[in-house]
DNA sequence: GCCGCTTGTTCCGCTCTGCGGAACGACGTA
DNA sequence: TACGTCGTTCCGCAGAGCGGAACAAGCGGC
């Protein structure tokens, strides 16, 4: 285990969720580093273009070199690529927010997004990491999981407190999913959400997709409509990529 | 220079930009290693979840993670955050593709991208680097050099052989469009783009905006107004935000 | 103007991290 | 069966990296 590895990137990891640039000092405390350590690391990573410092404060900031890796690394990714076009045209078909999203530890992260040309309220960001249960497409990647009970209490455990709903709510909640064959949420106020699971090679779902809009644009109809048109696009996609 | 996290940064390159598994000899070659060094480096980021290992055939590839940090970097950008408004409307209005790209050293890169409904030929991905000589907006850039010669000479070293052009030619481009307020590209055939320069607080370009189209799409009158979309949208930014 | 706090940076000696040559077992092929 | 190549493990040596301490620069309040 590396520490000069493991120390770097943890720094590198500080300065990408901080945002604004950073002093040394706010830096090497909050990643339990001695100042002269953090300051050699920090130089280090000057020198490779992966942080840059500004001339005049001597704060240290992330700089894009990180993005564009990361750009050329979801790029390739299989999931994504295969799923594009099939985003595009549901996109196309139902006007909303669509979004691409894989499992992550318990967890779901957000692949892809593309919004809606109506106003909408809020959408998880691509990038963006959120508990699976808090999601309607990562209830739908649970209600695929083998042992419902099991899968459900391990995800409450890591929802913490901002699911306010007993297990055995939770339980009965993915049956429905499962039986549907999608799930939905009203967890965000105000904006109703739609999500279908692929299934992967290994029996655990690849990835989901989900829809989400503004409760008020969406009728009784409206939601049967929208659903069909969620199932056929993973099934269309199913069918015409195999598993993920 | 610590050398055991250039080394893993090295590692982390190769892997974002090899797109497939790799396997570990052709990795350690590739980046100049003994097989032993870069097996303990790669163990330590499998176990920071930078790297995911093939379970079947010991493949190294990279993981979401780092393209997680990377877009937590770009969404703070303030760059990005000024323009995204000025993007969508000069969108909406134009109808074709709308690039946000920055200066990154001789290169441009690229922030983001609106993709136009009407079908297109090629732009460049957001996080991809381009030799600022080839695109208008990096051109429209260089057009605001204190020394156009030499901005234009350096630009011209860099661009490889891939600008088939003579430094007095490029000299005489750049001018124009400096005259003129935006650059004009045809570089990649087929399509034709315009870039416009952003200033920044620095005196040099923090920013450039570009809006790329099939040829055939753009007849004389549409350059002209497709023009005066592209300057009144840079202006507008500049009037309401201040220099980047 | 002076003092005291905090900043980023530099130095240097000790130590333990990380290095890499070599050997290993597993697998696939000739 | 013999060979090539794969990923992995081992271990002794060396120097990379660690961190306490001292440093100069900048800032705000007496």
């Amino acid at each position: 285990m590396d520490q000069a590895v493991s120390r770097s990137l943890a720094i590198l990891e500080a300065l990408a969720s901080a945002g604004a640039p950073v002093r040394l000092s706010r830096l090497s405390e909050q990643v339990g580093l001695q100042k002269s350590t953090a300051h050699r690391i920090l130089q280090t990573l000057v020198a490779l273009g992966y942080v840059i410092q500004e001339a005049e404060t001597g704060r240290y900031g992330a700089s894009l070199k990180l993005w564009e890796l990361g750009s050329a690394i979801v790029f390739e990714h299989p999931v994504k690529r295969a799923a594009a076009s099939f985003l595009q045209s549901l996109h196309r078909e139902v006007g909303e927010t669509v979004s691409l999203l894989v499992p992550s530890g318990e967890d779901v992260l957000y692949l892809e997004r593309l919004v809606s040309p109506r106003p909408t309220r809020f959408s998880a960001r691509p990038g963006s990491r959120v508990p699976a249960l808090l999601t309607s497409g990562g209830r739908a990647m649970l209600a695929e999981a083998a042992d419902l009970r099991d899968a459900a209490a391990r995800a409450l455990a890591h929802a913490g407190d901002r699911r306010e709903a007993t297990l055995a709510e939770i339980v009965r909640d993915l049956e429905e999913a499962r039986r549907r064959g999608y799930a939905i949420s009203r967890d965000t106020p105000g904006v109703v959400s739609m999500g279908c699971a692929i299934p992967g090679r290994t029996g655990s779902p690849a990835a989901a997709i989900s829809i989400s809009a503004p409760v008020e644009r969406v009728t009784q109809e409206d939601e049967a409509r929208v659903a069909t048109a969620l199932l056929a696009t993973c099934a269309a996609l199913q069918d015409t990529v195999g598993l993920l």
